[in-house]
DNA sequence: CCCAAATTTGAAATCGCTTTGAATGAATTT
DNA sequence: AAATTCATTCAAAGCGATTTCAAATTTGGG
């Protein structure tokens, strides 16, 4: 079912029934709706290659995502609200997996020169980002989940992870912890570079002294946590509190404080950071989680909002949100055992 | 640049740059080579609208997600592995999430008359699929993960869920085991029901009665395996094995009996369902995890190459595939404590 | 050296839509 | 009643590729 069908059926011009379908207010009320109603009840849909070379518009945003390793947990809830917001503004989500840095690159030349995107979503930057400067040289215009210094003005969302660490870390400072360990992100990501901003402001905030033995950086896995967990609680004197950059991390560092025959929440406290996975919920775990809670589907969410404005020609440089982050405290925190 | 640019360019037509480009055997070996010079140095790429519009082909496969509640890391796996294996296609992965059966068929719909994909993939499929159905109705070709019953041939990837199940239930049975739980997916879905058919099937062989208290139905998440197995080691006599529907249920299960106070391993045994997450590694659990294996993520890999196969013409009727799964013992799963 | 065949190139049609600019007819002014 | 406006409608020109069909150029055989 072509326009040029529909007009037929109608005993219409294709200008005509385009013009109706699109609201244009040069078609007269009743034209309208016989067209509207004719359009319905053949299931006429334009034809979405055909729609994209007239208007010009791709009508989708591009995301791509560096291999299995970020294909993550946290990945999916993010493109989980991203897709289901973009998907009420008819605009659609193409998803590329690439290994390589190189291949990354190579990938947003391709979007760009083939036009099949309007926008892309860019995520864990560095602290400079190279790839977003090869998108504001491309012209592709895009919206950072997270931040980077590049010196040019550019969209972004971004949580307050330095302020989530630094309250955290206080918290637990209060309570008298000494010896914290801080399970961080890989090194360079701006995310982890924050949260560790905010551990040593508030460790020198109150003239604790800084132990690298304390400080691990990895991925978010169970397994790389359980491991980092093993080591650090054999160090003497013992770490008494964890802070777990994800919850898959804490699941790692739980696990490892039970095999050390120790308990969560009295032995050892621990504070881990809750994307808000539903299926992973810190109130459910036992003992229930402390948490730095920001909800990574809601950020996609927003973004889509924040593409379609950017794409409506809100300029790039008045773009930015940065979100608080709920410190939740549970069961999984409390002063050292003396 | 456009094809037309790049023909200026090079004093020659479009016809000839397009045929150089694609490979037609009618132009001069010397002047593809000059075309081809020209367009890498140029960054030449065709419009995909364009060039989707004159071949009719959308260069495309979708795959529709249920809300929040599917798109938890199995997805995640299995679209990186699709998505890696399209993308060397020069094919797209078009996202979309829905939330309810109606928005579902809406967007089969849309897609559809639209034209956006040139396929689909079809997941978690129950016993009898009308999504499956509509496909067929709509005549847009599509491969199934997992299988379905609707009296018509279609194209299919599924792994032996019932045997792994049998094979899993017998080996518990044979060490002794009488009180074996099962917690499976939910109920309906095809890989639930023939998971539920494999575990029958092996007490049967050993007249060993069912006991639908032993047995739970729910998603596939740590919390939900948590409250589940913690009503079931209240029953009398309990259970003395689990067998865990996913990883994801294996952490949950692992909680709630170390929350009884028991150890896994030897007070109670488990033999969970392994879709091999990167993150989330058997062998570096604590105790090391007994599995029945299957990775999703080659499912994923499989499912782009049938893809490529069907649209170019295979036979819907051609393309099954039943993979095997392999049960492969660890510390978890050991004789019952007598 | 000529003519037919093979090789190589190009002009124009096509894909299905949007949008410009013109045309039609009715309604309103003068 | 003629002149203007206004409201509708339509024919045709894009959008940027592929592809059909025809033309121009080489090549090869006699």
């Amino acid at each position: 079912m072509r326009l040029k069908d529909l007009a037929e059926h109608l005993g219409l011009s294709q200008t005509t029934v385009s013009r109706a379908l699109n609201g244009y207010p040069e078609v007269n009320e009743a034209t309208r709706r016989r067209v509207a109603a004719a359009a319905t009840q053949l299931g006429y849909r334009p034809n979405a290659s055909a729609l994209r070379l007239a208007t010009g518009r791709a009508g989708a945003v591009g995301m791509i995502l560096r291999g299995s390793s970020e294909f993550g947990p946290h990945t999916s809830e993010f493109l989980g609200g991203l897709g289901g917001r973009m998907s009420g503004e008819e605009i659609d989500l193409l998803v590329s997996t690439v290994s390589t840095y190189e291949e990354e690159v190579a990938a947003y030349r391709r979007l760009a020169a083939s036009q099949k995107v309007d926008a892309v979503v860019l995520h864990s930057p560095s602290l400079h980002d190279e790839r977003a400067e090869l998108l504001l040289d491309l012209k592709i215009p895009f919206v950072l989940h997270g931040r980077t210094n590049i010196g040019k003005p550019l969209a972004w969302l971004d949580i307050d992870n330095t302020g989530a660490l630094e309250r955290a870390t206080s918290h637990l400072l209060d309570m008298g912890h000494r010896r914290i360990a801080l399970l961080n992100g890989v090194k360079g990501r701006t995310f982890s570079e924050h949260r560790e901003i905010g551990y040593l402001a508030a460790l020198s905030a109150r003239g604790v002294p800084f132990d690298s033995a304390l400080m691990g950086n990895s991925v978010f896995t169970d397994e790389v946590a359980f491991r980092l967990t093993q080591s650090m609680l054999e160090l003497r004197p013992r770490p008494t509190a964890f802070l777990a950059g994800s919850m898959m991390t804490a699941l790692g560092v739980f696990r490892a404080i039970r095999q050390a025959g120790l308990e969560l929440g009295t032995d050892v406290s621990m504070i881990a950071h809750d994307d808000v996975f539903p299926y992973l919920n810190a109130d459910n775990m036992y003992p229930t989680m402390s948490t730095t809670r920001s909800s990574i589907r809601q950020a996609g969410v927003r973004i889509a909002e924040l593409i379609v404005q950017l794409l409506a020609g809100k300029p790039a440089e008045d773009i930015h949100e940065l979100w608080p982050v709920e410190l939740v405290l549970r069961q999984s925190s409390g002063p050292p055992r003396l």
